[in-house]
DNA sequence: ACTTGTGTACGAAATCATTCGTATACAAGC
DNA sequence: GCTTGTATACGAATGATTTCGTACACAAGT
């Protein structure tokens, strides 16, 4: 067990942690600011409290860590991306697809157009699963 | 727009369309029964009137059509599955994977150890994107 | 020292989803 | 006709998430 026992986080969480994923530690400021950047604009703005209220909440819950040494409060991600995503995909598959992963990649691949090149990548993991899988047990 | 125009269903109605999916129109004590059948006996029991009210509201919702020529009415679903499956799937690749399919496709293949002949599916499945792809864009 | 700009703290309203209590209807057996 | 078992109808409690009003702290410029 080297996993992190990070509880679910729910939309609105999830929408920050991307940002604090893909910008590293960051201010309550810049983190409403990405949010709101991302709204089509004909949705109501975020307010600035509300952003906050939910980092605190989140930091209570340990998704988040932050740093109170100046003034502005900087706020990490605790919560890892990739774990993060393992755990709510298998839930979403459980949901969605009665828990057939198969069925989903088949929608994934099927439905959006996937380039070759991505196709490629798959193929060339593929490959690495099967090549690896001689040694691997449970 | 071929596309039908059924809102989200929340995650207590997306249960119950699974049972209606995959055992086809039922009553309302059968969907309730069935919901309490996957429960791991140690949760709750779900109350009959809690299933009948959300599938009224499902109804409601254009989720579901229910036939009240006997008594018992029988409920059907009318959001299709696969369409479902699709939009949710879409929404959830946005807000987990902010929107790279491909990096969900690689997660389900390399986390959950993906049997050889679901592999060997998915390569199949590949093969004839690959194929029909002669005259496809981006 | 005072105003202004920007920050955090925190309670509580607003929203949405879930759950169920209770009223009522109806059919079948007595 | 009355009881019993099983239905639906519907308002309202509960619970979770999201939103924000308002109070207060602090730093910098004047």
């Amino acid at each position: 067990m080297t996993a992190a026992k990070h509880p679910k986080p729910t939309d609105s969480e999830l929408e920050i942690l991307q940002i604090l994923w893909e910008h590293g530690p960051s201010s309550v400021r810049f983190v409403n600011d990405q949010l709101n950047l991302r709204k089509p604009a004909n949705q109501k703005e975020i307010g600035y409290t509300t952003t906050l209220k939910l980092m605190q909440i989140m930091t209570g819950k340990g998704l988040t860590h932050r740093n109170t040494d100046s003034r502005t409060h900087i706020y990490e991600a605790l919560a890892e991306e990739t774990e993060t995503q393992r755990r709510l995909l298998e839930q979403f598959v459980d949901a969605t697809f009665r828990g057939s992963a198969m069925k989903m990649v088949m929608q994934a691949l099927g439905n959006n157009r996937t380039s070759q090149k991505e196709l490629d990548e798959i193929k060339a993991l593929i490959r690495q699963i099967e090549e690896g899988d001689e040694n691997q047990s449970a």
